[in-house]
DNA sequence: TTTCAAACAGGAATCATTACGATTCACTTG
DNA sequence: CAAGTGAATCGTAATGATTCCTGTTTGAAA
């Protein structure tokens, strides 16, 4: 997702333009990859000293539910990255060295739920975990 | 999963057989589905009072990495249950509301690795998530 | 410009989990 | 079966991630 999309998007939800708001999301568009608070907090500081935990954890939660953001729990770590593809469903191989993603088109829930009457299908996470080939060379 | 088998287990590696031990793996073997280290608590008070969260943890880690239990991250909380499947591989449905699951046998990792060349996969996740028939009806 | 709810900073509080030092216990060996 | 030994435990303190609270600032609408 571009900026544009994302500030469209709030814009529509009437988020106001702050400059924390601004610094995040410009932070998420250079680094395609899940990250934590913390890594969004440190990364922040340089242009933005003092922000605050509440804020990044305000903004980041607000963001996911508008779907800018993807969000997923890593070793009990809430993680975020831009979403790469809006409104397309898809599932992702995430590297846990660098925590850079590649989407995976097939998604294999179709085949499965035929398996499951009776049972109310609220969602599910297919995530494929392990060393990017950028990683793999160290 | 018999505690048969899990004692079998913990004898081959040297573990001893604590009263801690003996109320928890009872627990899991009459609970089928994921609970967390603090239900686990709850419910040993009852027959041992005192137990501390240090012993429950260090525990159900231990029988997590022997296979004795399976281990998922729910909202950030790490949850275990018994070991349904020892040696199979598989994957779950698992109730939001009661924590119980339900195997499912087909696993899609087959087709989608083929899809990743270069890549060094570690592990993957699959779950789906929602309601069983029980929790549906209330 | 004024206005005011939204957004924020700073720090305290909470929740899950782990670490630690002192004590107890399960099992081996004599 | 009593003693010895390292594993296991207890109670509690510490940690790390996340959320809550209160007073202050700020974006943008009028």
């Amino acid at each position: 997702m571009t900026l544009d999309e994302a500030w469209r998007i709030l814009q529509e939800h009437q988020f106001k333009r702050t400059k924390n708001r601004v610094t995040i999301l410009q932070y998420f568009s250079k680094n395609d990859r899940y990250m934590t608070a913390l890594a969004v907090k440190n990364a922040m500081e340089k242009d933005n000293p003092g922000i605050s935990f509440d804020t990044i954890y305000r903004n980041l939660t607000t963001f996911a539910e508008l779907g800018i953001l993807e969000e997923t729990d890593l070793n009990g770590e809430r993680r975020f990255r831009m979403q790469c593809d809006p409104g397309v469903h898809h599932h992702h191989f995430i590297c846990t060295a660098c925590g850079k993603t590649r989407s995976i088109a097939h998604c294999p829930m179709e085949m499965i739920t035929v398996n499951l009457p009776d049972y109310e299908v609220e969602g599910h996470k297919f995530e494929i975990y392990g060393k990017c080939p950028n990683c793999i060379m160290n």
